[in-house]
DNA sequence: CCATCTATCTGCATTTTGCAGATAGATTAT
DNA sequence: ATAATCTATCTGCAAAATGCAGATAGATGG
């Protein structure tokens, strides 16, 4: 890897751009579709509410993969000329499909959530354990 | 996207290949060779028992990742050609700079659990009121 | 010798996403 | 008018993680 960005353990020259959780973006934006239509604009600052304020989603990955999932039937959308202020805007709603498609992301987060769980408790329990055994 | 893969979602005709958590593989071994030096064999045998039993990490990602982070300098390894049976082994054990790259990833891995149970939560009492509201 | 287990390593393809920036409609100030 | 700004969508590129397939090779036993 060549030089022009550093990882974040080495003392805050820099971060990795890969800080967040994977794969995380098309089941957020499957949630909040879940909750009523919207268009891309808006799904990005609903996500800063989800828990990416600090750190916000990129908006191309965000309309990249609205289109993806309407190319895969999980999304539809419209166009909305009628709308306030600005150009534009392609409105998007959950489909059926879309609907299954949620209730998979969420079963394979939940075991997400398992396998992080015992990885931080692991971590707690070895570290309690040495300093426990070895502290110099 | 041509065909020839399929989302796990349409009734189990197959599943995507990214089903865990991504950028998990570094974490988990550094925090396996922080509880002591080992060989890219056996951590891949300890990762089953970590919770990857049924879709056991690819050897090919163990290997490539181990050697990444002694690039980095966050592991070191040396040749072991004395030991029982086979060929000989890369023996890796973490360097101080490992152990503060694990402290980042817990760090981090802290907050991606956090935002996980934020969705987790937001799913579940959307789903609740999604019920109460129309069940037709 | 050949199969098998142990062990390491490589090439390729796919997916995700961060960064940078293009395009363009609508609003407001000059 | 026109320039700046906000809203909104979209694209190209590169980097990174990793699944799949398979090559290489030592050791062991039939």
């Amino acid at each position: 890897m060549p030089g022009g960005w550093r990882r974040g353990w080495r003392s805050g020259h820099g971060m990795p751009r890969w800080r967040r959780i994977a794969r995380f973006v098309q089941p957020c934006l499957l949630l909040l579709l879940h909750q009523g239509p919207s268009h891309g604009y808006n799904l990005m600052e609903s996500l800063k509410e989800f828990g990416f304020a600090e750190d916000p989603v990129d908006s191309g990955a965000v309309y990249r993969s609205l289109r993806e999932m309407e190319e895969e039937g999980l999304v539809a959308s419209e166009w909305d000329t009628e709308a306030s202020a600005g150009p534009a805007r392609r409105v998007y709603r959950l489909t059926a499909e879309g609907d299954r498609a949620l209730a998979w992301w969420v079963a394979g987060l939940r075991e997400t959530d398992r396998v992080l769980h015992r990885f931080l408790q692991a971590y707690d329990r070895h570290m309690e354990e040495d300093q426990g055994e070895h502290h110099g």
